[in-house]
DNA sequence: CGCTTAAGGTAGCGAACGCTACCTTTCCTA
DNA sequence: TAGGAAAGGTAGCGTTCGCTACCTTAAGCG
């Protein structure tokens, strides 16, 4: 989770129940002020005040606003993963068709990315502004990506492509970078429609089962 | 291209020679900072001695730091607006089979993307770091995905979708938005592969083939 | 309860940053 | 070639921001 090249952006856990709570609220904030003041407003002020707390209280737990940032960034990330396992380990997913399955594959991770809606807004938009969380954006996201692909990989034997798990690391991919672009640009980026709603869930599953399957009614 | 809303964000344009020369010097020094010290070291002093320039000099152009890096972001937003350009006017695409006309368009959109691959991963990506970006952000991505839909829709006919602008639309949106993930983000987001190489081009074009015009050989 | 340590608050230092008043140099036009 | 406008430089003001020295309060434990 860090590196020893970096200088020290750990997080010195909490002890006590007080403050648990504590740097909850502190993260809490963190988002809510990247949610309306952006990475400029991103100040030790502005997120103490949000948080009610003191800068020593901040400065207890981390070692440096980048620290606190970078804290920020891996408590949401932490959140999608444990969503994704959650996905990966139910076995209800075994029963289904290989394009009922891509389709349901494709439903999960949007559902998934929505349910973080607010996170992916405020934080991964500029989480690009912040050096250190570019350098290790990488394996979070790939991890995220395997817990995906995994499990449409059941359905190996029908893929039509000559490295059906190249194949479906590569149609996740995009998948959770479609949504997660739509979620956090909204209607800014590359796309004219301003929502994520059931035509783009079904449109984005349709496109996964003909790229991995070709043409599959029903 | 301004809102009478927002504060003076316009641009002064410069009026000699000299004073074209030193903007031209200013804008491109903005991406030389935000590429090598993010979003955080962009700062008037950082920018100045980049260009060899007085911060007055930068003053007598812009009104804020906000304006100048606005400046920066719409600048090459115009560059890629004028590559869009030549290829939606190109008369070559108009002989081509619907198929190898999507793959065109895809192949096309990668390179676009790939000419401006330094701008794309200094600038876009952490334009969400800036408030007005983000709310003139939808206009120049429709722009582009307009130009890119409108020489696709020549092959309407035999597009398999209720209504095939809209699946074209869509289409290039994901498109647009995975190739700039691909080239912003590098390998730090939800692709586990390094680059944009011949594969993911290749790659991308069948999955567009495939959803737009189902199975296609050749 | 009494002792130790963790947690949190107050107040403010030092540095960096956005921006500007003031002045000099260069360019354009008549 | 003189005059005025545009362009650019020097130096520094006022503010904000990251961070910390110092002190008080709360929690855990025998």
């Amino acid at each position: 989770m860090d590196d020893a090249s970096a200088p020290d952006l750990a997080v010195r856990p909490p002890l006590q129940r007080r403050s648990r709570e504590t740097w909850a609220r502190v993260l809490d904030a963190g988002v809510a002020v990247l949610e309306d003041r952006g990475y400029d407003g991103f100040t030790i002020a502005a997120v103490c005040e949000q948080a009610q707390v003191a800068p020593t209280a901040l400065y207890a737990r981390t070692t440096s606003k980048d620290a606190l940032f970078l804290a920020v960034y891996e408590h949401g990330i932490a959140g999608l993963q444990a969503d994704q396992e959650v996905f990966a380990d139910d076995a209800r997913w075994t029963a289904l068709a290989p394009a009922q399955l891509v389709r349901a594959a494709v439903a999960v991770t949007v559902s998934i990315a929505l349910r973080h809606e607010r996170y992916l807004r405020a934080v991964v938009l500029v989480s690009a502004s912040h050096v250190e969380v570019r350098r290790r954006g990488s394996r979070y996201s790939q991890a995220l990506g395997e817990g995906f692909a995994g499990v449409v990989l059941q359905a190996r034997d029908v893929i039509r492509h000559e490295d059906p798990e190249a194949a479906v690391r590569s149609c996740f991919g995009t998948v959770f970078a479609t949504t997660i672009i739509r979620i956090a640009y909204g209607p800014a980026f590359a796309t004219p429609m301003p929502v994520v709603d059931d035509e783009f869930v079904a449109d984005l599953g349709e496109t996964a089962v003909r790229y991995l399957l070709g043409d599959v009614v029903g």
